[in-house]
DNA sequence: CTGTTAGCGCGTTCAG
DNA sequence: CTGAACGCGCTAACAG
């Protein structure tokens, strides 16, 4: 394959016999060209097959238009859906996407970040795994909108992370249940207390007691998530479960299946983020549903209004969850 | 938040007593620069927080290290995956990912490829929609590989389609099954030519008369999807049916539940690519599963090796599927 | 409305 | 081993 030397805006001014600002403006839109020389240079641009050179304008206009975008995992669906979300809209607004995962390790996240500084990158939206990444961007002059998670001042998109836990578990007390567990992941990050706040909440506000033995918190990538599980339903015999993310509830679905034990018959079960699968199997899971895309799409929104107006307040936009009652909660097995 | 002027190769060699050059030769290790310099270099850019201007470098190289990629739809389980395996390999070798999709979209596929070419980017993967995107990219002097999909002369990476479609049929005709509807997508694309083509070699090969009417194919984004293929058990009375991929086994498998079908009872089934729910369903599904994150990895490293080598002959890389035979496949009816 | 001028920050000659 | 000089392609002032 030829690679022809590309042309450049000095090409498409010799072109059409004007100068190589003319050309610019005539291009990008900005400052007056008269209507002749403008389609002139149209006309030339379209013929040579200009293509503009974005390191050229970014290095000039210290700001590209390409958005970095941090997420703990692009294989799990509820990443990959909101970096979808996040990507259409850019696309609308003619931004690109630089998307890197940091399997939710803070230190790849700093990387990421330095990264997308040295890119000039005129934005940036991130799952915070911890406060450094976006302090040193926020330091640095670039907008930052966190989201499904919240750790710093700034923007932020998030899920009602409290009412979503609340309303899962007092569908389960209303159905008689007393002995809930909570499987949840030990970080601090927003979503994870949130969740086990609401569950805390609804227990407090129905007048049950808090057993701390219920509670379960494992670590991010646990490998003996599935034993622990199973421990805790052998030693606290809880009659519901309510699993606090999509992994959490495949795990517990599992073991429930494992020990030959019944939904909702033998045990109730009540995920967090509806994902396919939940739908299908029998009897379908109870959920939180969660409106993943359009919090990519929220986040991508607020962080182009905040690349708009660099000074208004910092913004947190509070997505409502939704409860989806399906086959897998019932009464618990003696009531 | 303030934004501070950013520290410059300058900023450095003033820091350090030296000339601009030697501090860039410093930092980047190329070219020669005595130790004791370098050591004060690097001090001094650790000190002020330098970060290396890409677009600078980008705008000098004639390169930049972002990689654009573009897949149909990121919110696919299955694209989400693909995308994850090539930003795995391209961290780890030091390039970034600019992600685009484009919705199965060749007019949007050249959208994104001539943005590509704007950033300069050191080379491109795709499944493509069509052939324009990559001629021009090629044309232009940036190296492309194909995934999933294979539809120009050049490097690509894809599943071995004939040879998966071949076994998931050739297991239900050994079953006993002699009318195998087949569910598919109306694309020139290799990935659904490839498994409709194994479909029809597998009946070849075991003597049995090749029935149109039980090849449906339908449109990427068809709304009467289920419709389609409810008319189709209706009309043709199958007694396995072959789904060329996920969101097809998935759709066959809501027709089947909705018309109290059960399986392998009733009906036997077998899907193209394993996702999630397969193998939570009871019966679980019998698949014809694909590396899917591999099939990311080996593009990305594919990309990587030819823009080392750019003159080395074109590779096509054949990965090899594997039949999971569960409980969604059984005798026919009357066997 | 248009052209001239002057960098943006970096890497790469080429002398020394 | 190091520094001086130049230019990558584009846009922002500023004159005209």
């Amino acid at each position: 394959m030829s690679a022809p030397r590309p042309v450049t805006l000095a090409d498409l001014a010799r072109e059409a016999g004007t100068s190589r600002s003319t050309a610019s403006r005539a291009l990008s839109g900005q400052g007056y060209v008269s209507p002749a020389v403008r389609k002139r240079l149209m006309a030339a641009a379209e013929r040579l097959g200009y293509v503009p050179n974005a390191s050229a304008r970014t290095l000039k206009q210290r700001r590209s238009r390409v958005v970095g975008v941090v997420v703990s995992d692009l294989g799990n669906q509820f990443y990959g859906r909101l970096a979808a979300g996040v990507e259409q809209v850019l696309r609308e607004h003619g931004y690109q996407m630089a998307l890197v995962g940091d399997n939710s390790d803070a230190h790849e996240e700093l990387t990421a970040a330095r990264t997308f500084l040295a890119m000039h990158a005129p934005g940036v939206i991130l799952t915070p795994g911890g406060p450094e990444a976006t302090s040193l961007l926020l330091r640095s002059g670039v907008p930052v909108v966190e989201v499904d998670r919240h750790m710093s001042a700034g923007d932020a998109v998030v899920i009602d992370n409290v009412r979503g836990g609340r309303d899962a578990v007092q569908h389960l007390i209303s159905l008689g249940h007393k002995r809930i567990a909570h499987l949840g992941v030990d970080t601090e990050f927003t979503s994870d207390v949130g969740r086990l706040d609401g569950y805390r909440l609804a227990h407090v506000e129905a007048g049950l007691p808090l057993r701390e033995g219920l509670v379960l918190r494992l670590g991010i990538h646990e490998p003996t998530a599935e034993e622990r599980i199973s421990e805790l339903v052998t030693r606290e015999a809880p009659t519901a479960i309510f699993a606090a993310n999509n992994i959490l509830a495949e795990q517990a679905w599992h073991v429930l299946r494992g020990r030959g034990l019944a939904l909702p018959r033998d045990m109730s079960l009540v995920g967090f983020d509806d994902v396919q699968w939940m739908e299908m199997v029998s009897p379908p899971i109870t959920v939180v549903e969660q409106p993943t895309i359009e919090l990519g799409r929220r986040g991508a929104s607020l962080l182009l209004r905040r690349i708009a107006e660099p000074e208004s307040a910092a913004t947190v936009e509070l997505l409502q969850p939704t409860l989806l009652v399906r086959g897998s909660t019932g009464p618990p097995r003696g009531a």
